[in-house]
DNA sequence: TATACTATATGTGTAAGTCATATATCAGAC
DNA sequence: GTCTGATATATGACTTACACATATAGTATA
C-alpha cells in the first residue's frame, strides 16, 4: 500500500493508478435495465448499494446517453408524480445482445482473475519467497 | 453480438466498446516480475501465452517505463549473448507492495464479477424473461 | 428562506488501451 | 550479398472509461 493511503481503512482508495480493474459500470447498467426500466437516479442508488463503490453521476448519465445514441436503450420523460421530471430508460433488443456479449467477456475475465489469484497465492505461499 | 462481428468465431473482437474489463496488464506484469526478472519481449510472450489476448508491445514497454519511473521496478541492460541488447527488469520492494494491494483489489473485483454473473444467470434463466 | 434531497447534466483532465509505425540486431534462405 | 523474418525496444496519435468539480432546477420540510 502506498504512503498516501497507508493506515487508511478504505483500501479502495489505494493507490494512485494502483489497483482496480475497470470498465464494469456499463454491463452492470445494462443488467439492471434488463431487470426493469429505471431512471438514472434510481440506477445510481442501485449501483451504490450493490457494489460498494461510489458512483459518479456524471459518468452514469453520460453512459446512458451514449447507450441511447448507440441504440442499446431508449428513453422517455416521466412527468407523472411529484419531483423533477425524470428520464426513464428501457433496454432494447440490441442492448440485450450487447449484454449477452458482455456477460461472455466477463466470464472470461473472471477466469483470468482466478488464474492470477491462484498464481499469486502459489508464489507467495511457497518458501522460495 | 454486433453486426460487425456476428458470425466471427473470435468473440473477443466484439464489440466496439462493448465488453472487456480493463486494467489487467499491470498486476499481471508485476506478478511475472515477482516470479523472476525478465525483459520486455519475454514478458510479452508470457502474457500472450497465459492470457489468450494479444498484447500491444507499445503499451507493454510504456508500462514498464512508467513502473520504473514510479519505483516499482528497476532495469539494467543485458548486452551478453547475441541478439539486440535487452533491458532486464526486476521488481522492487515498492513494486511488491503495489502487487499486494492490487491482489486485494482483484479479489474484490472477482467477487463483483461473480455477483454480476449470478444475477445475470438468475434473470435470464427465469421464465419471466 | 434556508437547507437538503431528488434528478439530470456539462467541463476538464487523466490513465489504460488500440493502432500504426520506426529503429536496430541477428539468423537463415536464396 | 541481400532479403525475409524473428528478436527487441520504442514513439506518436487517438479513443474511452473514469474521476472530480460544478451547474441547473424542482420539491419537501423545518
Amino acid at each position: 500500500m502506498c504512503d498516501r493511503h497507508r493506515g487508511q481503512d478504505d483500501s479502495r482508495a489505494c493507490c494512485p493508478g494502483g489497483g482496480r480493474v475497470r470498465g464494469f459500470m456499463q454491463p452492470k447498467l445494462l443488467l439492471l435495465l434488463a431487470q426493469r426500466p429505471a431512471h438514472g437516479y434510481e440506477l445510481m442508488e442501485s449501483m451504490a448499494q450493490e457494489e460498494d463503490t461510489n458512483v459518479d453521476p456524471g459518468l452514469l448519465y453520460r453512459t446512458l446517453r451514449q447507450f441511447e445514441e448507440d441504440g442499446l436503450v431508449r428513453s422517455s420523460w416521466d412527468t407523472e408524480g411529484r419531483g423533477a421530471a425524470r428520464r426513464v430508460y428501457e433496454i432494447t433488443d440490441e442492448g440485450l445482445e450487447y449484454l449477452h456479449a458482455w456477460a461472455m467477456n466477463i466470464r472470461r475475465t473472471r477466469e483470468r482473475l482466478e488464474r492470477f489469484l491462484a498464481d499469486y497465492q502459489t508464489h507467495f505461499a511457497s518458501p522460495s519467497k
